[in-house]
DNA sequence: TGCATCATGTAATCAGTTACATGATTTT
DNA sequence: AAAATCATGTAACTGATTACATGATGCA
């Protein structure tokens, strides 16, 4: 359950409404997690009833008001406990690879366009990374002591960029595959 | 849904009982998908009600006798339906991405064997494939046409190696990152 | 005798997705 | 006037995980 966790570590980062939080997940942490404002309001609830969360009621001018969450002692320790805790190292879940097994059995040839557009995707998603780097991780900070969460997100950035570049360069080497089996072997 | 296309797929490469497909997830096609057996037990019962696979009782002598699943026609049919159809580019998801973040509000120095231990699960799964395409994939076939059940299955190997040797080289800047706040900061 | 492997299942729970629902404000 | 953005939620369903359950055979 690392949702949990992922809202946790997002609202130390900075405290937000379930809004905010579900716009952060189509961006920045959801670059390794992915989350809908609907799951975000039930765990938030949740979260508050067990005391892992403080919530408070910012006015706005011009927008609804919204619920500002942040973390909690409670929520804090709970945290600290899971990063103390040893995680499986987690299984890829790949549809595309299923598709590319499957092909063998359909006509390899019409996959083409598909992994096409795959690999599009993730060269959009490179280009996005490596903006963000760029703009967020350019320039070397005011040098004083090292900044944890600022160096800490930047190394997850860059795995995000490496799994970019390597899924670019495999779906390369998929396509020069499936380019062999054109006009239906 | 994958699980169904995934299973069709494994059962047209070879035709099998829950047990067996649930042994191949664990290897094989579990490189990029994982399954357990209960999950495996369900779909095939379901899929069979549906009439996308066949069951055949096979007798055995010294082991419990065991269903036989094959793939019947509309099963093929629902297959390459699937394979035409797009599915979208899917998102990582990461627990130790959403740790790391975490550690720069408690100690990161304190995930350096967390991510020691994922290394060497990562390690481990690299040298299993590479293993694996050299028994499967090290001499080249007779020649005679393409097969492309091979073909793309190597294809689909050679991402498993190269996603495990983007996570290696991507844990040990990790490491490296971790090491520069060791005793706290 | 006990453990591992082969073989198949049910039940309960938890997590994630999709659909539905409302309402204010701001921009085109 | 319509569409987009901000903001929060409920309900139903599907998929995945965990726990429970049984029973045969083979090996140490």
């Amino acid at each position: 359950m690392a949702l949990d966790h992922a809202i946790l570590v997002s609202l130390l980062e900075k405290p937000g409404s379930g809004y905010e939080l579900a716009r952060r997940f189509e961006r920045s942490i959801g670059y390794f997690w992915t989350a809908t404002h609907q799951q975000i309001y039930r765990v938030l609830k949740r979260m508050e009833s067990d005391g892992w969360v403080d919530v408070r009621d910012v006015p706005q001018q011009g927008r609804p008001d919204k619920k500002e969450y942040s973390v909690a002692g409670p929520g804090r320790d709970a945290l600290s406990t899971w990063l103390h805790e040893p995680i499986e190292p987690e299984s890829v879940r790949h549809d595309l690879a299923v598709k590319i097994r499957g092909a063998a059995f359909d006509d390899p040839a019409a996959l083409i366009s598909e992994v096409q557009r795959h690999r599009q995707a993730h060269t959009e998603r490179l280009a996005h990374y490596l903006a963000g780097e760029a703009r967020d991780f350019g320039e070397p900070p005011e040098s004083g002591p090292l900044d944890a969460e600022r160096e800490l997100q930047h190394a997850v950035l860059r795995g995000g960029i490496a799994y970019e570049r390597m899924m670019i360069a495999w779906l390369d080497d998929v396509l020069a595959t499936l380019g062999r089996f054109r006009a239906g072997q």
